[in-house]
DNA sequence: TTCCTTGCAAACGATTTGCATTGGA
DNA sequence: TCCAATGCAAATCGTTTGCAAGGAA
């Protein structure tokens, strides 16, 4: 099995718990980590060519996002997309279609976001609410709806 | 009854479509507005006492939502939230805690939401999407769960 | 052997819908 | 009058869970 560096931060990270890593998650991680934007379960699950049965592949998630390997996102109604955790695929921002719904990662360079950080701090210090993260989501219309 | 100005706004808006402001409709507007962040039906249901079953609740929120007067938010697993669409209470952003899910409407001061225009602009930009509308989520702790 | 993990099927909670009835312009 | 709106109950959909079988340390 080829057990690339991602495999190896995963696989460490889920030895810290008492946790496996086991052929069904790392099917899960492999799938996350060729995508470019948040990934529903059934996604997962057609791209992993029902390799794992869904309520495994939720178990997995839930799983994996305890252990901090993964991380939910909302942008839609009624349904969860994963994505990999933000130390494992580096902070990033979205964008979402207002046509079909998909949402696709977008990295800002460092002033960009030294600025966006400069607001978000300054909005916390106003308001005394301790920020620990911060999202923004860009909403338009992708290339294939435009 | 009271028909406040957000109430012949709302009715104004609607009658354009060939929707009309009901009795049902009014009550979750006046409920929306009352609340400083998203409801989820779950909510309304019970602020406005169960004055109308859930489900033509739901279908009001769909309705109005369609119009234009409403506008649903996503922040927390398998839940919808509305709240005034922005034409009525003015773009905002929030503020999620992490702890008790709770959302919290902020208005952040315009030289902030300038620089944040800004932001979002430069991104566009840079990426060829074409944004109509941001959205700046804060995750913290609120001050009940700090 | 000892738990963690998996599969399958049943259970759930949020939301939607069919259909007959009510109601507003 | 006439079509939109409502109520209720049943249906959907995404997701979760009980339980018995499988797997890794």
């Amino acid at each position: 099995m080829a057990t690339s560096a991602l495999d190896r931060q995963v696989e460490h990270r889920l030895g810290e718990s008492q946790v496996r890593y086991t052929r069904g998650r790392r099917a899960v991680i492999r799938a996350l980590a060729a995508a470019d934007g948040p990934r529903s379960a059934a996604d997962l699950h057609v791209q992993i060519r029902h390799e794992v049965p869904l309520s495994s592949l939720y178990r997995s998630l839930t799983v994996l996002e305890g252990a901090g390997v993964v991380a939910p996102h909302y942008s839609t109604k009624g349904i969860t997309r994963y994505e990999l955790a933000e130390w494992l695929a580096g902070h990033h921002h979205h964008l979402v279609c207002l046509d079909c719904g998909t949402v696709e990662d977008i990295e800002i360079d460092r002033p960009l976001e030294a600025a966006l950080e400069g607001i978000v701090a300054d909005i916390g210090a106003a308001i005394s609410f301790d920020p620990s993260n911060h999202a923004l989501e860009i909403e338009g219309r992708c290339a294939r709806c435009a």
